[in-house]
RNA sequence: GGGCCGUUAGCUCAGCUGGUAGAGCAGGGGACUUUUAAUCCCAUGGUCGUAGGUUCGAGUCCUACACGGCCCA
């Protein structure tokens, strides 16, 4: 395996390739402490970044320099040319610049300076903006100082980080050495930026609910359990915040949401992290339909605020998320996939008989409802690579949604798909406390046949549905897959900057 | 849980049928006043993931384990 380096002062034989390069960074550090330069000093005043610097020198012409004097501050990256003059490329977060360094102008000192900087020092200059008779953007080096000396090599220059353990278990060390790391987590921090305003714009207010909840709920999945020391209780980290929310809303704040992490104890894979983000909202008086439309134009506008457009890259194909998305019932799209139609085999028995005849996978245990979310999974999702609205879930599955007038077995739910994933679920809330007792009670019977994933009784919830809900259009959308979608990634751990590792 | 692949210098990677472990970059010494993966010269850097086994001899073959990746459940 590959662990990260071991201390400088570890036990290990004298010499070894990573000893040696520590220790001359250090005694460079240490001979700059001598010199009177602090190697790690506290700030750098006036500071503009690369980007800004950029923007502001588009005209300049090759050969020009202009008066403006900047101050920019980054990693060195690379250098170029040694003795009397040298060029430096200096790395921010958004950008990075050719700095310009010769000994005429520098003196001495501050050009010995430069050149005894290592790779990945942090490193502030100050000078004109000048474009080199080659057409190279620099700033031609006036003032230099170090920021913070770096200790350890990092990465190659040019091939950057690829092991992929190293990069997820070092993220500072991808981040740092692979601008399309940076840039995917830039596109996240702007997608959660572009959720908030939007239900901040539609008259949403976020609020925060417990993550250490006393009984969890609002989701089929096996949770995480911690202890309380002094309240001597356990106590789970929460696989939704759902029931929390509902209860804000019988308190009137009408239109809630949450953006933060939950917590499911499932295996990992490539669109499954045992901590992820979800965003949920609660909409008093309005019903899944609303909640469809609502999506929609929040997913679009998120896409086009995190990558300027609607339409985005997603492996060999463009997704597009413009409004309207298709919507089909959930029913008629399983038959369309699969042939096989499950108005027609409405009990286990035969449909399990089908599935299996048609080589699906249907375990012996599954329910009638399990079944068909099994076809769901595995002969619908991956296919549903453009934006696609399954509407009307059976009633087994979802213990929360308001059953379909007229259709007994059937509630108002849509799940939403793209890229072949599940990115978000929504329904017409149940707000009746007699059924919701009746959804607890049929969990029970699940639990006792042998599901682990189902609902615990929540009384303390029921209480609060009996004292009055409004009707309510509820929804979640999961940020992590949503941000692979608009970044291009083909697994979670590509999104989430420190995933889930092994010891 | 199963299958396949990977783990060699700080980083990126070679290393064929078993015969004393290589390159590029980074780092060290030197040359160089417009470079763009700068260039040139010199020297340096390795418990080949871990533990066993086969063999005169293992980075290479076998077994187990660890960690990771991809696919399947």
């Amino acid at each position: 395996m590959t662990q990260p380096p071991d201390r400088p002062d570890a036990a290990r034989p004298p010499d070894s390739g990573l000893e040696r390069l520590v220790a001359e960074r250090r005694a460079k550090a240490a001979a700059f402490r001598a010199r009177g330069i602090e190697p790690f000093p506290r700030e750098f005043p006036g500071r503009v970044s690369i980007a800004s610097v950029r923007a502001a020198s588009e005209a300049l012409g090759s050969g020009e320099e202009s008066d403006t004097v900047v101050r920019v501050a980054g990693r060195l990256t690379a250098r170029r040319g040694q003795g009397k003059v040298a060029f430096l490329d200096l790395e921010d977060r958004d950008g990075r610049i050719q700095l310009w360094a010769s000994l005429e102008r520098l003196g001495g000192e501050t050009m010995d300076l430069l050149l005894t900087l290592d790779l990945g020092d942090l490193l502030g200059v100050e000078g004109r903006v000048a474009r080199t008779k080659r057409g190279e953007l620099s700033v031609v080096v006036s003032r230099a100082e170090l920021l913070a000396k770096s200790l350890r090599p990092p990465p190659d220059k040019h091939a950057g980080l690829r092991d992929p353990e190293t990069r997820y278990r070092q993220r500072y060390l991808d981040l740092m050495s692979n601008e399309d790391a940076r840039g995917a987590f830039i596109v996240r921090a702007r997608t959660i930026t572009a959720v908030r305003g939007f239900l901040d714009q539609r008259g949403f207010i976020e609020v925060e609910t417990p993550c250490l909840q006393p009984i969890y709920g609002g989701a089929a999945a096996r949770p995480f359990v911690t202890h309380h020391n002094q309240l001597d209780r356990d106590l789970y980290l929460r696989i939704a915040p759902e029931l929390y929310l509902k209860r804000c809303i019988v308190g009137g704040l009408e239109k809630v949401y949450e953006l933060g992490k939950d917590f499911r104890n499932e295996g990992v894979s490539y669109k499954h992290n045992p901590e992820f983000t979800m965003v949920e909202t609660y909409e008093a008086f309005v019903d899944y339909r609303e909640v469809a439309r609502m999506l929609e134009q929040m997913v679009a506008y998120a896409a086009v605020q995190a990558t300027g457009s609607a339409r985005v890259e997603w492996k060999e194909h463009v997704i597009d998320f413009t409004p309207p998305w298709r919507r089909m019932d959930l029913r008629t799209a399983i038959s369309e996939a699969t042939g096989i139609d499950v108005r027609i085999h409405t009990d286990a028995d035969p449909l399990r008989a089908v599935m299996r005849a048609a080589g699906y996978d249907a375990p012996e245990s599954a329910t009638w409802a399990k079944l068909l979310d099994g076809l769901l999974t595995q002969a619908l999702e991956p296919t549903l690579l453009q934006p696609t609205i399954l509407m009307d879930f059976p009633l087994d599955l979802s213990p929360f949604a308001k059953r379909t007038p007229g259709d007994p077995g059937t509630v108002e739910r849509f799940e939403a798909f793209a890229g072949g994933m599940e990115i978000a679920n929504a329904f017409t809330e149940l707000n009746d406390p007699d059924d919701q007792l009746e959804r607890f009670e049929m969990q029970q019977r699940d639990r006792a046949a042998g599901d682990d994933e189902t609902q615990p009784m929540d009384e303390d919830f029921l209480v609060a549905l009996e004292h009055g809900m409004p009707p309510t259009g509820g929804l979640g959308l999961g940020i992590d897959r949503l941000v692979m979608l608009l970044t291009g990634a083909t697994s979670i751990r590509e999104v989430v900057l420190f995933p889930a590792m092994r010891t």
